[in-house]
DNA sequence: CTATGGCACGGATT
DNA sequence: AATCCGTGCCATAG
């Protein structure tokens, strides 16, 4: 069950459960959408907070600000963690053209369909989007299409070639190739749209029309004698392939974080959570913001109470319940930012080192163990990580479920390994190799995490060196 | 015979 | 209670 934190929290009701455990589930995004509702209600009220004269920053509460007032013992195992307002919130959903975020935040939060939609929703009727909407729930995690056109059309009762033409928008937006039916669709699109900005050697293009067989089995010889150049130009070819082509649309789009560009990015994301350095300087402490998407603390407005009691019986009734909603809500919310600002301390403590020096250094963490250490039950941690965000000192932006992932350390030194293979290891040298590190796993897994992060096995690794 | 991918089971997560 | 993830076992391809 729940945990109290504190006995101010009482009362504790179904609806007090209910409520702060839906709180907890939510993102930052979310939470604004959830504020704005609930400060319809009269009885709750926005105190604007005072900034710090130093640093700019908003303060909640009355406390001092957390970062500038740091005593100046700088033991780098105790993070600044605090709750922070930010009046320029802007939730990615509702973004029109309005203010950035001082701190512009890459978008590749949102998920691959919504992504891609937002690109192309303005090229497209809106009888269009819902069919280019319906394709893009129907990619699977490489991001091809799986579902035939000719369905489609039925469903929708189109033409068929006009599913069709909308799979060629989809195709070339960002990530170019999503929404095709195989690889070899997808790197025939990329071709193309390379061919705009650059030369494409035509034996490249070639070959993926017409040896995608030999090609993924690397029979380059076959290649060389069905095209009749030589074995050198079919090498020259394929590297330029796995050099700039993806033949899974899908996988290179997660990888890495996206700078928004002018054209397609008006989106801009905040994380729940901004890790950073205090003063930008790596030497000192992390500080951690738990971001509040309004500009400043909700608390009952006093006036309103007082307005309660000389009301007459008849609208006491009526205010009285909103003041219990408001207090209620107000009661939630705090709840909701303790446990996250005790949560993400432990985290941040715990996983220093992968924060600092990227994914080699993650700790194996499970939610369980965290529970227990915070004296809360797992499925609050569970809630509390599900959806979450944060940004890096480096600024990118991970999902909080990542602090917990058993096999990312794992993943990272096999990725390291296979780019500094010499010859191609089998997945058993593999498992071997990563034993001596300290990384104790079986055979199998090793083939798991390789498919994972997109990796060939090694008898097809031959040529392909350098995965982009 | 070796290297991999598929399927299924058990524990962890949600 | 449903789902995900690491593993072991087995079939298949080279």
């Amino acid at each position: 069950m729940f945990q109290i934190q504190s006995p101010s929290l009482r009362p504790l009701t179904t609806a007090h459960l209910a409520q702060t455990m839906t709180l907890l589930n939510q993102t930052v995004g979310e939470l604004w959408e959830q504020i704005q509702k609930e400060l319809t209600n009269p009885a709750l009220e926005l105190i604007e907070e005072r900034r710090c004269p130093t640093c700019q920053r908003l303060l909640p509460g009355s406390s001092p600000c957390p970062v500038c007032s740091r005593p100046t013992s700088m033991d780098l195992n105790e993070p600044v963690v605090f709750i922070s307002p930010r009046e320029d919130f802007m939730p990615g959903s509702y973004s029109g053209e309005e203010t950035m975020p001082d701190e512009p935040i890459a978008a590749s939060v949102e998920d691959l369909p919504t992504y891609v939609l937002r690109q192309i929703a303005l090229e497209l009727e809106p009888d269009e989007r819902k069919i280019a909407a319906f394709l893009l729930t129907h990619l699977d995690e490489d991001g091809f299409l799986t579902v035939p056109i000719l369905e489609v059309a039925r469903y929708f009762h189109v033409l068929p070639s006009k599913v069709e033409k909308i799979k060629e928008v989809i195709q070339r937006t960002d990530p170019v190739g999503v929404g095709s039916y195989t690889p070899q669709e997808a790197l025939l699109v990329q071709l193309e749209i390379l061919a705009e900005v650059r030369p494409v050697p035509s034996l490249a293009v070639d070959i993926v029309r017409d040896a995608m067989d030999w090609l993924s089995h690397r029979q380059f010889a076959e290649i060389a004698r069905h095209f009749k150049v030589t074995q050198a130009k079919v090498q020259d070819a394929v590297k330029f392939i796995s050099e700039n082509l993806n033949p899974f649309p899908a996988r290179a789009h997660w990888g890495d974080v996206r700078q928004p560009s002018a054209k397609s990015g008006q989106v801009y994301y905040f994380p729940d959570i901004i890790i950073s350095y205090l003063n930008d300087n790596p030497e000192n402490p992390l500080v951690v913001e738990i971001i509040m998407p309004i500009g400043g603390t909700l608390r009952i407005n006093p006036l309103f109470r007082q307005a309660t009691r000389q009301a007459s019986d008849e609208a006491k009734e009526g205010m009285k319940n909103d003041l219990d909603r408001a207090s209620l809500f107000v009661k939630c919310l705090q709840q909701r930012n303790n446990t996250m600002q005790r949560l993400i301390q432990r985290v941040v403590v715990l996983q220093r080192e992968y924060i600092v020096y990227g994914e080699r250094y993650i700790k194996p963490l499970t939610r369980a163990s965290l529970a227990r250490e915070l004296e809360v039950h797992e499925s609050t941690i569970s809630r509390a990580v599900s959806n979450k965000t944060v940004q890096l000192p480096n600024k990118k932006i991970i999902p909080l479920s990542s602090f917990f992932d058993r096999s990312l350390n794992v993943r990272t030194a096999l990725r390291d390994l296979i780019a500094q293979e010499k010859e191609p290891l089998s997945d058993a040298d593999l498992a071997k190799m990563l034993s001596k590190q300290g990384y104790d796993v079986a055979r199998r897994t090793v083939a798991k995490y390789r498919s994972m992060e997109g990796i060939l096995p090694a008898h097809l690794r031959k040529v392909t060196q350098q995965t982009a």
